[in-house]
RNA sequence: CGGGAAGUGGCUCAACUUGGUAGAGCACCUGGUUUGGGACCAGGUGGUUGCAGGUUCAAAUCCUGUCUUCCCGACCA
């Protein structure tokens, strides 16, 4: 049964995902344009993500920092690439209290600039070295269109920042990261991702070369996940970020920086959930189970509460919902907050010995004898679900990953039904341009590894270089 | 930033054309009856109409500006 707030996906996709962001309370819009107010529903998901990242980087060698959330102007210019790239999209502060700054300050769209200055105080020897820092924070940037989670003026996320003695072990560093992200995103979203390297057009600006996770939607729209730059010593060498390496000679280090936002939570929307409203993977799930009395009988209430210990002690988060309501309400209550498993406890059921459980992947309800080992049953379709989840979007994205060959080839697909195309391509901004006329698809990544699936580009005909997918982005 | 549409209790909308005391449904609160797929009855609370100016005896309604949201482009995580 679809939610009645709920616009069908497959009616108008775009005002489907903000009913479902409204419906399951993870955000709502605020006064200021472009910046939401993610509400505990949403910042909850967060808060997985951050304990579950968190860990994965701290296990890695990374420490925690905070760095100022304003940059001085002259700090910024330092590094031009970057300040061409961000400089459209910076706010500035001009006045503090009354009095107008001599110097204004811009807002931080990213920290390389704050990093690269703390480092170049800090580092002195390759004894220093690395620093492997991460920072949980806020960034702010000036966007015009705003939708949100996936494009907001300000937003969450963490940036990492590294610098390292030896180009070899920067680059290590990159890759590595990359693999992260995409653990995360495929081990606990349950979003299939695909990765490689970014052409020069759509590396960030500053960097040598940049990695990056590509997600592909329900829509077959594909969403930049995560991304991880290798920056060599361009920042280094603009920040005079230099050390006594092991000849006592003078060098600058080998950077990196990585990152990963509250957009994931537009894409795990945006990928799992369907016209019930939101879906979550049980290992991202903030309430992985809801039990449901249907009618708050003593007896009842005894079997919910000593169900709920039970999973508790496993350390599966659990809730009873004791709300008034009925029954009904409260089973389409937790579909819409995306609750993974539904345990529905009645008298009914009880006199024969059963309670019943409800999947929100697949709505299917099964039976379960209520003298069994309930906890050890709630582990593994727990598990069943999470495997589900991820199986069906990898399957979707496989199904809209096409080949082409030809422009035209490129055109009908975009066209008829977008994905992910593959496609080869001579290395040449032109024909990437080229491509962008075609309902505004751009190469998403280089596949680095992959056979060439043809010997000439796509566009222009002449020898191919690279395998690209391609496809049209959020 | 260009082109289009829209802002009226928490939500969806009515009243606007032709200025004259802002209405309804849902939600919310209270009491009661209910509870196996979004319960029912009765009684209530809540809005000077996004904001700021202007015209007028009088503005949700007319005019100007501005902010926000949505759609289409350009720009971007």
């Amino acid at each position: 049964m679809k939610n009645k707030s709920i616009t069908s996906r497959d009616v108008d996709f775009a005002k489907w995902y903000t009913d479902v962001v409204s419906a399951a309370h993870l955000a709502t819009y605020s006064n200021v344009k472009g910046c939401i107010v993610i509400e505990p529903n949403g910042y909850a998901i967060w808060e997985n993500v951050q304990k579950i990242l968190d860990q994965m980087l701290k296990e890695t060698g990374h420490q925690n920092v905070s760095m100022p959330m304003l940059i001085p102007e002259n700090l910024l210019r330092k590094e031009s690439e970057l300040i061409n790239g961000f400089a459209p999209e910076v706010a500035w502060v001009t006045e503090g209290g009354s009095k107008k700054l001599e110097e204004r300050m811009c807002i931080r769209p990213t920290s390389e600039t704050l990093f690269s200055d703390y480092y170049s105080t800090v580092i002195r020897s390759y004894r220093d070295l690395p620093k492997k820092y991460n920072q949980w924070c806020s960034v702010l940037r000036w966007e015009k269109e705003t939708r949100p989670f996936l494009r907001s003026r300000e937003f969450l996320w963490q940036e990492g920042h590294t610098v390292h003695e030896t180009q070899e072990e920067a680059e290590e560093e990159t890759k590595n990261m990359l693999a992260i992200y995409k653990k995360l995103f495929e081990e606990y979203l349950a979003i299939p991702v695909i990765s490689g390297r970014k052409t020069e057009k759509e590396k960030f600006a500053g960097a040598e070369y940049t990695l990056t996770i590509e997600a592909l939607m329900y829509n077959g729209v594909s969403l930049q996940s995560g991304t991880s730059h290798y920056f060599g010593q361009k920042f280094s060498k603009a920040y005079d970020i230099s050390f006594l390496n092991r000849n006592n000679e003078m060098s600058h280090v080998y950077q990196t920086s990585w990152g990963v936002s509250t957009r994931m939570i537009g894409g795990l929307i945006m990928v799992h959930s369907d016209d019930k409203g939101l879906v979550l993977p049980p290992r991202i799930a903030p309430t992985q189970v809801m039990i449901i009395p249907i009618k708050e009988t003593p007896k009842v209430i005894d079997v919910c509460e000593n169900i709920a210990d039970s999973l508790k002690q496993a350390g599966i988060t659990v809730k009873i919902d004791r709300t008034d309501k009925s029954a009904g309400f409260k089973f389409a209550e937790a579909e819409v907050n995306g609750i993974p498993l539904r345990i529905e406890v009645g008298e009914r059921d009880l006199e024969q010995g059963i309670i019943t459980f409800a999947r929100r992947d697949t709505s299917e309800k099964i039976n379960i004898d209520y003298n069994q080992d309930i906890v050890s049953k709630v582990q593994q379709l727990l598990e069943e679900i999470q495997n589900n989840l991820y199986q069906t979007a990898l399957h979707r994205q496989q199904e809209l990953t096409f080949e082409a060959h030809s422009l035209d080839e490129v055109k009908d697909i975009m066209e008829h039904h977008p994905g992910f195309v593959k496609a080869m391509w001579c290395g040449d901004e032109a024909c990437e341009l080229k491509m962008k006329e075609i309902k505004g698809t751009k190469s998403r990544c280089i596949l680095e590894q992959a056979s060439p699936i043809d010997d000439h580009c796509v566009v222009c005909g002449k020898k191919a270089k690279h395998l690209v997918v391609w496809g049209i982005q959020y």
